[in-house]
DNA sequence: AGCCCATCCTGTCCGC
DNA sequence: TGCGGACAGGATGGGC
């Protein structure tokens, strides 16, 4: 499930192959994608010959501006995967768009198994204020000051709920919130604004850790997680809870991991270690 | 305000 | 071995 650091791999491979090339065509294989498009969608005939300037990440959104003012907004959601490969390489039935380039042999593939995610082609202007007006600050730029009064400002939220509201944070997702909690040594059931100082302080510092430290080995591949190089992550080498129901706790080696549902999400955490 | 549930979708896994 | 149902989950929208 592509999340921050997952989304964060992508975009940077992509930004070194792809800024400053000329598309050649983008076509979309499914028009069930096409009609998720909102308004007002900008035809794909539109992108041919435009000039790639810049490619950048907005909480999990990924984002290409191109010349002329045209842009897409690109989600991975659970299962979506967006990749360069050989034209050569075959169009299965879940390969959703391809862009092809001017200056550049191989091609941009957008495939999801699942079908949640969406590519759609805006005005960079109307990506511009929908991400801002859907999205929360992003977790690796925000201060401690921030944080708290964030924290404060929807204090009656369960602590996971919170770290995945997008509009609180953007970026975070199942996955990153356990393994946040589990280095905060925080329940995923505590209230946000019942949270110690100390425990605040924790909570900022695991969510900042983790996230960088997921970046750094380029996301977690839990299914069907492959950057923009079709390469899996290695993070989750370095889960301690998530995925681990009835396993020993990597952190105390001797409690076993519960999962629980909570804001409706299944949620593994050691009763242990966390208070 | 915030929770829970259903919805979208398909592959996988479990039990019979 | 095969079938069917439950499950997974990001985001949204409706009801409480």
């Amino acid at each position: 499930m592509p999340e921050l650091p997952e989304v964060e791999t992508v975009v940077r491979g992509l930004r070194s192959r792809l800024e400053g090339r000329r598309v050649g065509e983008l076509v979309f294989l499914s028009p069930h994608l096409g009609q998720k498009q909102p308004l007002p969608a900008l035809g794909p005939d539109l992108y041919r010959g435009r000039k790639i300037d810049k490619i950048w990440r907005r909480g999990k959104m990924i984002i290409f501006n191109f010349s002329g003012g045209c842009g897409l907004l690109i989600h991975l959601k659970m299962t979506g995967q967006l990749y360069l490969c050989s034209p050569k390489h075959p169009v299965d039935k879940h390969t959703h768009a391809r862009m092809t380039f001017a200056d550049l042999s191989s091609e941009l593939r957008f495939r999801d198994i699942r079908k949640f995610g969406f590519l759609n082609c805006l005005p960079t202007t109307e990506i511009l204020t929908r991400v801002n007006s859907e999205l929360g600050p992003e977790p690796l730029d925000l201060d401690f000051s921030g944080f708290q009064s964030r924290l404060k400002k929807h204090g009656g939220k369960k602590i996971k709920g919170w770290l995945l509201d997008q509009k609180i944070v953007a970026g975070i997702g199942n996955i990153y919130s356990d393994e946040i909690l589990i280095r905060a040594r925080i329940r995923p059931d505590r209230l946000a604004d019942r949270l110690s100082p100390e425990e605040t302080r924790r909570l900022f510092r695991a969510m900042k850790f983790v996230l960088r430290k997921a970046i750094e080995l380029r996301g977690s591949s839990i299914s069907d997680y492959v950057d923009s190089k079709g390469e899996k992550g290695k993070f989750q080498q370095k889960h301690l809870v998530y995925g681990r129901e009835g396993l020993l706790c990597r952190r105390c080696r001797k409690t076993v991991i519960r999962r629980k549902k909570i804001a409706g999400r299944s949620s593994f955490f050691c009763p242990h270690c966390q208070k």
